[in-house]
RNA sequence: GAGUCUAUAGCUCAGUUGGUUAGAGCGCUUCGUUGACAUCGAAGAGGUCAGAGGUCCGAGUCCUCUUAGACUCACCA
């Protein structure tokens, strides 16, 4: 054996592992009835964007590894699934800005042409990730690798659109959306950042239709959307206006006569108590006009500017110009009266930092509540745990109230909607594609057919609206019927409506009822393990659909790991410059390292601090199991036994050996109880002690001035501790597993199939 | 606006259901080690467990409040 531990094996520990099936479970002939006798164990693992390098984040999948190998050493048919996400929006503009340099943008490529490339893109990066998750020694399931673009898991998931769409749970509504007029789609709440701006409360008037003199003045954060105002909204019991039923206003700028409602819910206190009422910008006055059927007057475009619906002047601008033309005018007019400051919260796109704009859109939405209800019972009575406790509380807090799902968004790269169009029966769908002289036409098909074939509009397809109500069909033969001319919607689902689906996707559930053996036998999953910032984008969507789907739960534990920070407990970022990657970790120190650094002395749900120097004091415990081994070697060879035996006579045991042998019983017991509790940072860090300080610095030392007798405890106790260490470090222990073995003639295995020593 | 979490040695953090002199790693001091490991060993310095009050025979641990920080959710003009 060498003098140290060289981390440089470990690209062949794992092939042996792989190569010996250790990895690959087998699924008996009955699963059902097989399961019901014995569970197996799996995980599925959470798909690492298919267009990555892991980060240290997910080098925390650790966690997953050490639960895997403990249930597989424990006798479980245990499975761990591989799979990477194709994370629509995020890969989209990782591709923009890859185009961006290029000095193009996703404008000058027809639909098709744009999603084959980031296809082809994406391709040429997948095996990235995967290359590293075998360098971190995770030991998944190769065999069964999936990608949320495979074919299979797309039939899925129109399988189960249909499905919902025929049940009334999916729908089009034009209704106020989060829309990004920078990344050109919407978005849903909590793809939404609340920001706190300071602004002003702007205060001007609007003047009493018949009435010389008489305003109402209102106060709004907005002043530029007053151009697409239609009412202004006033307390019933507010005693300032309750002569003013029946009254109109004269809509300053526009000179338009918009009516007042009254509405309890605007609070008398704020402001002057009256509100003006811009039903396509803005959520609660959505409400209010759908309540009191007042008209919707859209100012700004998908574009982010001014459109015909205002006085020609403020066309063409972005609201924070118009806001300053408003303003202007309004002063000049007569009819500001105040401007204070004020302070609130602003919508942020969480992907490009820039105000989101509320507006109305034709978009695709899910009926959430029937979801939510049986997906807060199960978590409520326990059927899914929720590790660590408190994230049980504000899974259960968040789902109470949870709004209507939109599930469309205008990018090209994902799972494009399965509903189809027919154009002459819905000729009012407008239209922007790239014809056959490169240029880009928008307009609507009725409009566009005069001057261009289907044929040219289909193949130079950008995107296309159909406005709420147009008939769709989920199949295209279905649209055909009545003509050829037919178009598929050209959103795509959000992301999450397709990695929502992925446990039962991934092992193979059947929409007509034909599963797979690996979905009889292996559905519901154990454990399904992850960072806390998705637990409502995609551990209460698998929830939901988990239930709504195959009519059971996905998993039974969700365990919610927690951030690894830097050395100070700041959050890594490229800007920052303290991102450390586990790659060139692992190279430097070894994979092993690494994994008892992101693992020791973490308490559950607690942050992670993760530094250089901590995972150094971890390579120098790997190298001290190394050397503490080859030290066992040595001194049997000193000894030269007769007969290397593991047979301990208790007849001939001293007070230390008495006391190592107590001492692994309760490190063994207390390691099985704190893995079975998910508390892995205690369970690492008792290991450590034991294994440096009770056995080498004590037990071994002792050794050095005895005799053979203390061969098979020190072979007992060194063999032990591998075991219980091989989830933490798996290469080390395996490697010097099969050093001891081929030594000493004991009985060939390897370790990660090896039992666990209880 | 609602909620969650954190505060323990110079630094980063453990401390399971409240139970004797509060722990680890790194750092620091002194010493040792020519035949496992300088990626080592031994010894040591260093903490009124954020503050105040309470429950208890007993509180780092449970309760209340205060202070300071982090985070999550949220359509209020």
């Amino acid at each position: 054996m060498d003098k140290a531990y060289n981390p440089a094996s470990e690209a062949q520990i794992y092939d042996i592992w792989l190569t010996s099936g250790a990895f690959t479970p087998k699924v008996p002939e009955n699963p059902q009835e097989s399961r019901l006798k014995k569970e197996p164990f799996t995980i599925i693992l959470p798909p690492p964007n298919a267009n990555n390098p892991l980060h240290a984040g997910h080098a925390l999948f650790t966690v997953e590894d050490i639960l895997v190998r403990f249930h597989r050493m424990l006798g479980d048919p245990t499975l761990w699934l591989p799979g990477t996400d194709h994370a629509g929006i995020e890969t989209q503009f990782v591709f923009e800005k890859y185009l961006q340099k290029q000095g193009k943008s996703r404008f000058d490529y027809d639909r098709q042409t744009l999603f084959k490339m980031i296809f082809d893109y994406v391709n040429e990066n997948r095996d990235v990730a995967k290359n590293q998750m075998k360098r971190l020694g995770f030991s998944l399931d190769w065999t069964r690798e999936k990608f949320t673009m495979d074919p299979d898991h797309i039939t899925r998931v129109y399988a189960v659109f249909h499905r919902m769409v025929s049940q009334g749970l999916v729908y089009r509504d034009e209704k106020i959306v989060n829309y990004c007029t920078f990344c050109g789609t919407a978005f849903s709440n909590l793809e939404v950042e609340h920001k706190s701006v300071a602004s002003h409360l702007w205060y001007f008037k609007y003047p009493i239709v018949g009435e010389k003199d008489k305003y109402i003045t209102v106060a709004t954060t907005r002043p530029e959307t007053m151009l697409g105002d239609t009412a202004v909204a006033v307390n019933s019991k507010d005693p300032r206006y309750k002569n003013l039923s029946g009254k109109k206003l004269l809509l300053p700028l526009v000179n338009k006569e918009i009516p007042i409602i009254f509405e309890d819910s605007i609070d008398p206190k704020f402001g002057t108590g009256a509100v003006k009422v811009t039903p396509s910008h803005s959520p609660e006055d959505y409400d209010m006009a759908k309540k009191f059927n007042l008209e919707f007057v859209r100012i700004f475009d998908y574009d982010g500017k001014s459109n015909k619906n205002v006085p020609e002047k403020y066309r063409g601008f972005y609201p924070n110009q118009v806001r300053q033309m408003v303003i202007d005018d309004l002063t000049s007019a007569g009819l500001m009266e105040k401007i204070v400051d004020y302070s609130h919260e602003v919508g942020h796109c969480y992907k490009c930092g820039r105000p989101i704009e509320p507006i109305t859109a034709p978009q695709w939405f899910v009926k959430i509540k029937p979801l939510a209800d049986k997906a807060v019972d199960v978590v409520k009575n326990d059927e899914i745990l929720i590790f660590p406790k408190r994230f049980k509380k504000s899974y259960l807090t968040w789902m109470k109230d949870v709004r209507d799902w939109p599930i469309s968004r205008q990018i090209v790269w994902g799972h494009q909607i399965p509903a189809w169009y027919n154009l002459d029966e819905t000729p009012n769908i407008n239209i922007t594609f790239i014809n056959s002289q490169n240029e880009t036409i928008t307009g609507l098909w009725s409009d566009l057919i005069k001057n261009n074939s289907y044929q040219e509009i289909k193949s130079g397809l950008q995107s296309l609206i159909a406005p709420v109500g147009s008939k769709f069909y989920l199949s295209e033969t279905d649209a055909q019927k009545k003509s050829q001319n037919v178009l598929q919607e050209t959103d795509t689902f959000d992301t999450w409506f397709s990695s929502g689906q992925w446990p039962y996707s991934t092992l193979g559930w059947d929409p007509n009822g034909h599963h797979s053996p690996d979905f009889e036998y292996f559905y519901p999953t154990t454990v399904l393990d992850t960072m806390w910032d998705i637990l409502f984008f995609w551990v209460a969507r698998m929830i939901m659909f988990g239930l709504y789907t195959t009519g059971q739960i996905p998993f039974k534990v969700a365990h919610m790991h927690s951030r690894v920070t830097d050395s100070k407990g700041q959050k890594m970022s490229k800007s920052k410059g303290n991102v450390i990657d586990p790659l060139t970790m692992s190279d430097q120190y070894g994979a092993d390292a690494l994994r008892m650094a992101l693992v020791i002395g973490v308490a559950p749900g607690s942050d992670i601090s993760l530094s250089e120097d901590k995972i150094r004091a971890q390579r120098n415990f790997v190298n001290k199991i190394w050397n503490a081994s080859r030290f066992v070697e040595m001194l049997i060879d000193r000894l030269n036994p007769q007969k290397i035996s593991l047979e301990i006579d208790k007849s001939k045991l001293s007070d230390v050996d008495n006391d190592i042998l107590d001492k692994l019983n309760k490190i063994t017991i207390s390691t099985t109880k704190h893995l079975d509790h998910y508390h892995f940072g205690q369970a690492s860090e008792d290991l450590y002690q034991f294994f440096w300080k009770e056995f080498c610095d004590i037990y071994i030392e002792s050794a050095k001035d005895r005799g053979e007798e203390t061969i098979p405890v020190l072979l007992t106790v060194l063999i032990t501790s591998l075991k219980l260490l091989h989830p933490f470090i798996p290469f080390v222990t395996e490697t010097v597993y099969q050093d001891l073995i081929s030594k000493y003639n004991l009985p060939k295995e390897l370790l990660i199939s090896s039992s666990w020593p209880l």
